[in-house]
DNA sequence: ATGCCTTACGTTATACGTAATTATT
DNA sequence: AATAATTACGTATAACGTAAGGCAT
């Protein structure tokens, strides 16, 4: 085998001329250097520099064999090109998801500091995901059913449960123990703008009510403290330290309920390990 | 660097599918090639196996990195080949020539195991031998004329002077200090095949003559010697040891005389050097 | 005399094989 | 137990830098 190495200081040389300038540029002595175009005419049993005393030129054959080192060179760094892509996608984690509650059950997955990973998170819709999980562009996805699809493991590993969250002061109050979609509809609410599939549940059941949307949890959970408007929450959002002036009263109707079961791939079957540490 | 080494190795690893039976094909200790592939991987900075205690397997990234070292490993067979190919040019002389009097002026320059090159002799016409030259299929010619090109050296070398060869009882012996075509024509010459320009002369001087073509030189001089046939002979084909019963007669015409120059590319005018030794 | 390449030589680092170790089937 | 990988260790080879030598400008 031809050391690619010597390539390159064959191209390095073309590009100066000399051997003393290539060495300088390859942090090599000299010496070294000659020694080593000696060494890649010996492999290839051919000439290819003309040489007088104090001057070394290319010959023919060495001009002919530079440009091949050149596509190899090229070659070569395409190669590491790709190394380095596929070390940056080793050390990401796409996810998909169709609605954001596996986020708050399974905190550590999400935190890239713990899995010593890039994360990436998307909503979108079911459909979607599932082309793109099989295309790995998305590593692990998290739909609302079981679906069997060949090369791929699906796992039930949640359900999300629907409260509304009202003050203690607010008419709805009364319902602590339980509460419908019906009972509820015609108010206002505050509401996360990204909440995927529970889009769908709001928009079939609650046609007349108004919301108030809002990007910021953050300031989302600060104005439903520092307000009487209604906003829904779910057993995995719910913080233990929840504002003592309201009340989280569930919601019963089957469709304030959402499965989720998680897809992966079957060869990388282990990274649903991940989820165990929650 | 990458080294190719390497990359032939995960090349052959990929066909076997086992360090043990790659080693062996390799010439190599199984812990050597161990190292080597943990090499690689360290020199890509990237995971390129799926590694149990007794079992070890491409992932996905050495199936990508795989298909890059095969495309690297086959521009080396290219750049092998490449190398073979002008090695084999280097070590060979390519000559062309208007008529083969240099071959007998130049003796050691066609004698492939004096030159230490595999020599190719061709008779052409002047232009075709220039063209051939520019474009490296000829490293040397002679033709007839100075030539002037840019890029190509051009000296005189010679010139051939022909003359007529009859028996000492011939009735043309008796012009044995010179002769001219228009004494000669009208008879019949053993004639060698191969005397490219030389054609020319007799064509345009020797209209009413006969000739008995004769490929092989040993032949045509045996016969001579044993006929009263008259032949041609020229300065420098004339041998010394030439039969007592012939004398050569020199043809005075202008048109009896070549003049030689000798064509190469500049870059090239060391091969001249060849045309000093004889 | 200077500059640049090659050769010589002693040293260091690298790559190898053997032997020991580990873990899976 | 057998198989096939990795790790440990001592050795031999190969690559390096320094120093010396040679030849043309």
């Amino acid at each position: 085998m031809i050391d690619s190495e010597l390539l390159f200081y064959l191209i390095v040389f073309s590009e100066t001329g000399s051997l003393l300038k290539s060495s300088e540029l390859l942090h090599l002595s000299q010496p070294s250097l000659s020694r080593a175009m000696q060494k890649l005419e010996a492999e290839l049993d051919l000439t290819l520099f003309d040489r007088s005393a104090n001057k070394i030129t290319l010959n023919e054959n060495g001009k002919e064999i530079l440009s091949y080192a050149k596509d190899i060179m090229m070659m070569m760094d395409h190669l590491k090109e790709k190394a380095k892509t596929l070390k940056e996608k080793s050390q990401s984690l796409n996810i998909g998801l169709t609605a954001p509650g596996p986020i708050y059950q399974f905190p550590t997955l999400f935190v890239p500091i713990l899995t010593n990973k890039k994360i990436s998170v998307m909503i979108e819709e079911e459909a979607e995901l599932v082309k793109k999980l099989i295309n790995n562009i998305y590593d692990l996805i998290f739909i609302n059913r079981s679906l069997k699809i060949e090369g791929l493991v699906c796992e039930k590993i949640m359900r999300e449960h629907l409260y509304v969250s009202v003050p203690t002061t607010h008419f709805l109050a009364k319902y602590h123990h339980s509460i419908s979609f019906n009972d509820i509809d015609g108010q206002t609410f505050l509401l996360s703008s990204d909440i995927g599939q529970w889009n769908e549940v709001l928009d079939k059941h609650m046609k007349r009510s108004r919301f108030l949307k809002q990007d910021d949890l953050d300031e989302l959970r600060e104005i439903a403290e520092y307000s009487t408007i209604p906003n829904f929450v779910t057993n995995v959002t719910m913080s233990k330290n929840a504002p003592k002036n309201r009340i989280n009263i569930p919601i019963a109707d089957d469709d304030a309920y959402l499965d989720f079961y998680v897809l992966c791939k079957k060869e990388r079957a282990a990274i649903l390990d991940l989820l165990k540490q929650d």
